[in-house]
DNA sequence: TCGATTGTCGGAAACGATTGCGTAATTTAT
DNA sequence: ATAAATTACGCAATCGTTTCCGACAATCGA
């Protein structure tokens, strides 16, 4: 088997202490510029890499981080990950993501497998069936940096990041009502989920601002985020089956707009079609489905702010009492 | 902050040495079974979690993985990485996702960053504008057990999975002469990728089979493996400009029969589309695009056999020098 | 009954990198 | 010229866990 060069090694060969080694490679200034210049040539000519796990080990720290969401397989995840990484790599982190895939069981194993000092801070966004909070308030009790993006909770105050919600639930159900459409349904997320209520209040908002009166009944919630395909469906079938059936949908998520245009394309023809206008960051649907409406989320910029705050948690030598709830603007895209 | 227990803590509460502890922990069999029970409820009692940096700093492995693929936001792969997680959760393994865009670049970056000895193994799938395979032949020189599984290369021996692909791309382009279709058209991916050349001949020999002269100016590729929508939609338009349309479209992968559609949606108005057949394991794109014939590759399954491998080699006390290069059937869904 | 085996445990040295403290040699200040 | 400061480096402890050697007692076989 292969064995790598340690510091030790290196010192012997070049007659040093390890210690000075250890300083020349992280360019301590009372290092002589001389040896410096040996040691880091030495070091790249034997192709040395600094053992992660020792130097975490002595220095407490992991220069790794956590990112929890329900999965990877969805546009607006997979570009906040993207902007996760982007200030990650630049600051010497390393990303650890892991799915929850919205079930509860799987939310709490990860986050204990992330949290067992392996890593030096938690990016969360909930899974939506996820009601018990005390696994992650555990964690940050015991002193363990976490900041929220998108589906964020109150359990207890933290940096967090998120989209302007409201707004752009208000807008996008206002561009169905300035399209003419007067019954408007709304296919919602898991009930106990941050965005849920705020895009639930935007739709609200945009009714009451028209003068559309709110119809309870229009309302439809997915309890499993549209994880499940069934229970998309049984929202729609249900839609459909109302003696008026609405004449448009205001969809709360990305993944529940995918569930929202391919159930209507199983279970009703063509021309019965609702328009559809929702939150989505997908590359696509818009181009398959015309007539799709879409929220977009700055997914990239969440994931960059959430993850300067992490940082500035994670490297602030005192405990941080002020935090920030940053809000991003969202962009309605219509063709 | 937070100190965590450690076992010297445990050890002298007890009145044990830490050795005795350690053991008690691992269940050793030279531990009396009261002493185990002690040890164990105590640690229960305190949440004691075991450094995994000094564990692993000790052992010489880190119980964990990395996996390396072009983008997680594609059905493929993030189905393929469920698979992988749940052999790997199973064992005791944790699972680093990195993700290349299929570009050069960020893969021998993050190969290399995963590669330091954080992880004992590698779950590779290539990016598609890769051509220099050095970074990763000097790891499996070093002795870094690496398995392929989709995009794989010949650069040295080791175990692979890959499904089907030119029986796959036979079937696929089967079912569109089986449909009437004279004229098709094959959208392929980077010419340099396994999965390529496999489909292509798949492509060929069912235009060979059926008595259709091969015509290379319907064969189109994407370097970038779809990564620029532009890249596809020119070889759409590609197709659009030619004197005689091709009247069907065989696509090579999933993130090309996304852009493929939404080309074409973009491009062409709908009685000019051609029927398509592709690579695909998305949930919706079929459903979406009622006359979209696919071919689905077993991605769970992969990433199942791909992790079995992968411990296998890790696991094996001696070196390996006899590879598995299975290969699994795909489907064909059409509606 | 005496050596041999078995069952339980402790001591101490690793794993590789980092860092507080000490110190010799050199330079600077007075 | 001598004290003081600076430069450049080494020593050794440390992070928390694991594991190779013993070691001591109790039990066993003959």
């Amino acid at each position: 088997m292969f064995k790598p060069i340690t510091i030790k090694d290196i010192a012997q060969a070049l007659e040093l202490s390890p210690s000075t080694v250890s300083r020349a490679l992280s360019d301590s200034y009372e290092i002589n510029e001389e040896t410096k210049k040996r040691v880091i040539e030495y070091a790249e000519k034997h192709n040395y890499r600094r053992n992660p796990m020792a130097s975490s080990l002595r220095q407490g720290r992991s220069y790794s981080i956590g990112v929890v969401v329900c999965e990877v397989a969805n546009s607006f995840f997979s570009h906040a990950i993207d902007g996760i990484e982007s200030v990650a790599y630049g600051k010497g982190y390393h990303v650890i993501i892991s799915q929850s895939h919205d079930a509860y069981e799987r939310e709490v194993v990860n986050i204990q497998h992330l949290a067992n000092r392996a890593v030096d801070g938690l990016l969360i966004s909930m899974s939506a069936e996820t009601k018990d909070f005390s696994h992650i308030i555990n964690l940050h009790a015991q002193g363990l940096p976490i900041v929220f993006f998108d589906r964020v909770i109150d359990a207890f105050e933290t940096h967090t990041v998120t989209a302007n919600n409201q707004k752009g639930a208000m807008v996008a159900t206002e561009s169905l009502i300035d399209r003419g459409f007067k019954k408007i349904a709304h296919l919602a997320n898991a009930p106990h989920l941050s965005i849920t209520a705020e895009r639930l209040k935007g739709y609200e908002d945009a009714l009451k601002q028209h003068g559309i009166p709110l119809d309870e009944s229009l309302i439809r919630y997915c309890h499993h985020g549209g994880r499940i395909q069934r229970e998309v469906e049984e929202a729609i079938q249900y839609f459909l089956n109302l003696p008026e059936k609405p004449d448009a949908v205001f969809v709360a998520s990305d993944r529940l707009s995918m569930g929202c245009l391919s159930a209507y394309n199983k279970l009703a023809p063509r021309d019965e079609h609702p328009a559809v206008a929702g939150f989505s960051n997908s590359d696509v649907l818009d181009l398959l489905q015309a007539d799709f409406t879409c929220i977009r989320q700055p997914a990239f910029k969440m994931g960059q702010v959430a993850m300067e705050m992490l940082i500035q948690l994670i490297e602030s030598r005192y405990p941080v009492y002020d935090f920030q709830n940053i809000v991003l603007e969202t962009e309605l895209i219509h063709r």
